[in-house]
DNA sequence: TACTAAATTTAGACATGACGAAAAATAAAT
DNA sequence: ATTTATTTTTCGTCATGTCTAAATTTAGTA
């Protein structure tokens, strides 16, 4: 399994193309920033090798050990983004590049043993869900902050957007994962939300509150 | 910078292509498991660059640009080693293949934050020493322990072959780094020496004694 | 339904890194 | 000094993964 390959998985993984759903050449050619005709070669050659479903002019789908490999991959990642916050004190917006690279290192021991050094977490810094050995994972219910309702209450659990920008705003504006947030408002003009967070009100502009998950209290 | 030319430097490095210190083609080649046309096709494209000093039918030797990315890729190798075995409790067998891999991962910070994590060590699970930041490496005394007469004393600091066979011999016989040993006698006949280790004497033919390095005591 | 626009694939090309066979240079030996 | 053996290089080829330009298919619209 070359690297190449293996970002494919991955790629096609993040679009949802897992369980038959087809994902177009187009998208992972957007989201991998290279051309829909080097798509097209990799999606052939991964049909062949069995990890994809692939019909000409369709889109790809991961076949069930596409899936299992897509997972694997997924799952290094985010426990190598756990290590490098946890263990060697990254901040969160600084560990997604490296991890794209630790993710392709190939030793089941290692990633096993960094498991367990760690404790097995269930989440990444971003709130993102780690796939279990054996391929299980847990997704979590949760909604984005758009889409609540003024006077509703979530307690914030993931971010959608992990560019470095966005975290860093976040811990500039102090909010954290596990933080409980309160929707005060929501202006009719631009979507844009006044929310109650660590006992103070601040307003967040609708792209913000779209990037940000957070789970409902009842 | 590929991994192949990485892997090209640290090899030459590891040959001993210092200070114009020339590598044959042929070497390369048998180290790395490739044919010494690819040395020859590499070897230009290392000069291209200014990584290697190359004269066709002479050999190759590194710049001291080169030089410094070959000890950086060794400080990392090391470095790793370390990690594996100390924080993830490795046995010192099992660390190379992967260290292989880690070695090439791109992250300064990543790197030194790994150092660090292990208290800056001076020499890795088998050794040898871990060079600087800045490239600087103390090049212990030591000989081989098949070089020592009978009657010396010497402390274990290093192994010459590193392969997991040798190094579970090693366990095996309860020999390791920082033990001392006496040369009790040599045999005449087949070299093998006869040595007192943790109190007890052993005997061990000469080509492992000469794959042990010792400082010799005085 | 026919036409256009968008998405997708094909075909030919390139860079990297490796290989084998044959040619060239160096080293060794008579 | 000339032949022989060894080392090293050159040359053509191949696999991977990418690209551009052109051709094809699909989808959208009049």
């Amino acid at each position: 399994m070359t690297r190449a390959e293996e970002n494919y998985l991955k790629t096609i993984f993040h679009l949802g193309g897992s369980s038959s759903n087809l994902v177009s050449t187009n998208a992972i050619a957007e989201q991998m920033e290279t051309k829909p005709s080097s798509v097209t070669d990799m999606a052939k050659k991964l049909a062949e090798k069995g990890l994809v479903e692939y019909t000409k002019y369709q889109g790809v789908s991961l076949s069930k050990t596409g899936l299992k490999t897509a997972l694997s991959i997924v799952r290094k990642h985010r426990l190598w983004e756990v290590f490098l916050v946890e263990t060697l004190d990254f901040s969160w917006d600084e560990v997604h590049e490296v991890a794209e690279q630790l993710e392709h290192i190939k030793s089941e021991k290692l990633i096993d043993r960094i498991d367990s050094l760690l404790g097995h977490p269930k989440f990444d810094p971003h709130g993102d869900p780690i796939p279990s050995k054996d391929g299980v994972f847990f997704e979590r219910e949760q909604q984005l902050l758009s889409e609540m309702k003024p006077g509703s209450i979530g307690v914030c659990v993931g971010v959608k957007d992990t560019s470095s920008n966005f975290l860093k705003f976040l811990d500039k504006n102090k909010i954290a994962l596990g933080d409980t947030i309160e929707i005060v408002e929501i202006e009719d003009f631009d979507q844009s939300l006044t929310i109650k967070i660590n006992g103070q009100n601040m307003s967040i502009s609708h792209q913000i509150a779209n990037n940000l998950y957070v789970k409902k209290q009842e």
